[in-house]
DNA sequence: TCAAAAGTGTTTAAAATACACCCATGG
DNA sequence: CCATGGGTGTATTTTAAACACTTTTGA
């Protein structure tokens, strides 16, 4: 019994999962997301967390259940059922995870060109990518995808790459705006050679529908 | 490792749910929905149909994953993780489901009035009402709650069932027809103390989302 | 002065909502 | 002929979609 957490994050304009390339054994070199057996007295969000803080040193993330993945033969090494956590994170631009002696290599991988993978990992990020794609739509999940201060482009952005299709500005903004999602903040985004910003944060941190 | 399969059906202008009264030991006298153990060869949908059609004789039902619920003390002998289900059953009118040696008692029971539920039942059962809330408003899932034929009076009771409300009923045959989600059939439902209703059937009888 | 992103409104189409009366049948 | 549920249309409001130019800044 265990669990696995697909951990997307916004890097040079992709959606990027993290990735573990397992070391050793019948998977040798392919890429997986990082998961572990559930222990005892744990419960499945503290296996999760756990395992993502052990594994990748990643804390304090947006947490959600995925789906309970069971099939016969999705390890073919034993029976093993997993429940699948999607997990998101404001990751700042260039910021890496440090490897770890357990695994060959981990990395931000573009959700559009993953390598190949272990298990039915493939498919667990499918589904965590629908889910994404679905919950932008009516929450205000993006929260934790974006710094506190944010300018609207920046949304925009992260709602472009998630949904892999250009909005329309305009409209855009009316939307947000009209949803009391976020509020303006009194910092401006300046700095670049080019007018700056008006930042907004959100009203809440927390996921709220609408 | 276990799952639960949370029943609905409508059956007397209600959203019921076939629950089981517990026979002995610490949760004696008290309901809970069928469930049980995952073998060691069988999918998790695999589990939630032998242990269905085991405890209770239902067979062909509409099945969907709902929620994987692994909190500590949910079931207080000992640590149980339970992947839940929801299923859908066209119930004819009386029917009855037989009971078993094995329990007190089956009920189909009034969603709205639920028993005292052993573990943490009560917030499956509500998660998965929740579901079917949402799910009847941008999916076809009614299908599995009504029989082949049917007008679209019926159908439009299930939906204020499910919801809880009623429904104005020239907006619900407009979206309904809107969506060529049904079709004609070539009955008509006759033999009743007033007009006949011309009877329709799904288009699709398997999960469509629109 | 130019390049680059910020910012802003109106028109049109589509969808959702509100609302009330006549119809066909069996008893 | 009456009680019962079957069946139908229009007007209004709300929401979504399409669409282009001006502004501000740093270099």
């Amino acid at each position: 019994m265990a669990v696995d957490a697909v951990l997307f994050s916004i890097d040079k304009k992709k959606l990027r999962v993290l990735l573990i390339k397992i070391k050793q054994g019948q998977y040798e070199d392919k890429w997986c997301v990082p998961g572990g057996l559930i222990l005892a007295e744990e419960t499945l969000e503290e296996a999760v967390k756990r395992i993502l803080f052990q594994k990748t040193n990643v804390s304090g993330v947006y947490l959600e259940q995925l789906y309970t993945f069971g099939d016969l033969g999705r390890d073919s090494r034993s029976r093993a059922i997993s429940v699948a956590y999607f997990a998101l994170l404001n990751k700042p631009e260039g910021y890496n995870i440090g490897t770890t002696p357990y695994y060959a290599d981990i990395e931000w991988k573009n959700v559009a060109e993953l390598p190949e993978l272990a298990f039915d990992h493939k498919k667990i990020i499918e589904t965590a990518h629908q889910r994404l794609k679905a919950k932008i739509g009516y929450s205000n999940i993006v929260y934790s995808l974006l710094p506190t201060d944010f300018s609207l482009t920046q949304m925009q952005n992260v709602y472009e790459i998630i949904l892999g299709e250009k909005l329309d500005k305009r409209n855009f903004r009316k939307k947000i705006l009209g949803i009391e999602l976020v509020e303006k903040s009194n910092k401006i985004l300046s700095g670049q050679a080019y007018r700056p910003a008006q930042l907004y944060h959100f009203t809440q941190r927390r996921l709220t529908l609408f």
